[in-house]
DNA sequence: ATGTAGACTTGGACCA
DNA sequence: GGCTTCCAAGTCTACA
């Protein structure tokens, strides 16, 4: 479920464990996959401390007195410290956790433990993560950050949610929040990204701002105002209107063909 | 430059 | 309950 809210929920859990010092790291092969080796995890972080977290769009990041830590979460993975979870509530299907599904982690001097939790094994863990392909945070983005999102050189330019699914254009924004913005925009996911009006550009950064809001008071990507008509012959919970469904930019689109323009 | 399809990976939903 | 098929929150690569 890990979109940039979740993970934003996961850096804050990881704020705990400020200050400890890492006795020891482990690593699947899968977790490892961004790494010169399965092994190199356990070595790198061996005896750092963290210093601090951040984030840029759905890379979490642990500072450390020594290299920087990073961990990406996939499409189900979840950061546990000791048992404890996040948030509440955000968990893949019935909430269910087996030890077998911890693919990677660190241990600390005082014990605890802070683990990726990720049945599909997707997650990865990073060392020294490479930001420069990354756009700024979706999170805490600002209007000009903005105009440059849907600043295009030539042409209408790509679909306009295939542009907001381009991490190296802006991180973070996943597919259930994407489409999100353009419902509360009232804007087809279809549109040329250079297409957009003055007043388009005007609707969809608010509703970009507002759904970040929103959402992370409700809890997560998953209680968007769209879920509820997202599915195949789904109906918009606003007006009633046949909701639409195509790939675009890779993943499975949902918008409403009465408002969205 | 832009789009698309497939891979990766495993479990859940749905159906018979 | 078990098997099949399809689908999934995110990248990543190959190729038209």
């Amino acid at each position: 479920m890990p979109e940039i809210l979740e993970v934003e929920s996961y850096r804050m859990l990881a704020e705990r464990v400020i200050g400890a010092r890492i006795s020891r790291g482990f690593s699947d092969q899968y977790a490892a996959k961004k790494l010169p080796s399965t092994s190199f995890w356990s070595r790198s972080v061996k005896g750092l401390t963290i210093t601090g977290t951040d984030r840029r769009g759905k890379l979490m990041l642990l500072d450390t007195d020594g290299m920087r830590l990073g961990m990406r979460f996939g499409m189900t993975g979840v950061l546990l410290l000791d048992s404890d979870a996040g948030i509440d509530g955000l968990f893949y299907g019935p909430h269910t956790y087996r030890s077998s599904w911890i693919r990677a982690g660190i241990e600390f001097e005082d014990g605890r433990k802070l683990v990726l939790h990720d049945p599909r094994r997707l997650g990865r863990v990073e060392v020294e993560p490479d930001l420069s392909e990354l756009g700024p945070d979706a999170l805490r983005i600002k209007r000009k950050e903005f105009d440059q999102v849907l600043r295009i050189n030539r042409g209408d330019g790509p679909a306009l949610k295939a542009r907001l699914l381009d991490q190296s254009v802006v991180a973070g924004v996943g597919n259930l929040l994407g489409d999100e913005m353009m419902f509360r925009a009232g804007i087809d996911p279809r549109r040329g990204t250079a297409t957009l009006t003055l007043v388009e550009r005007d609707d969809l950064f608010k509703a970009w701002t507002q759904t970040m809001k929103t959402l992370q008071r409700r809890g997560g990507s998953h209680t968007g105002d769209h879920m509820e008509g997202r599915f195949p012959g789904g109906l918009c919970p606003r007006d009633g209107g046949e909701m639409r469904s195509a790939t675009i930019g890779g993943r499975t689109t949902y918008w409403c063909s009465v408002h969205q323009h």
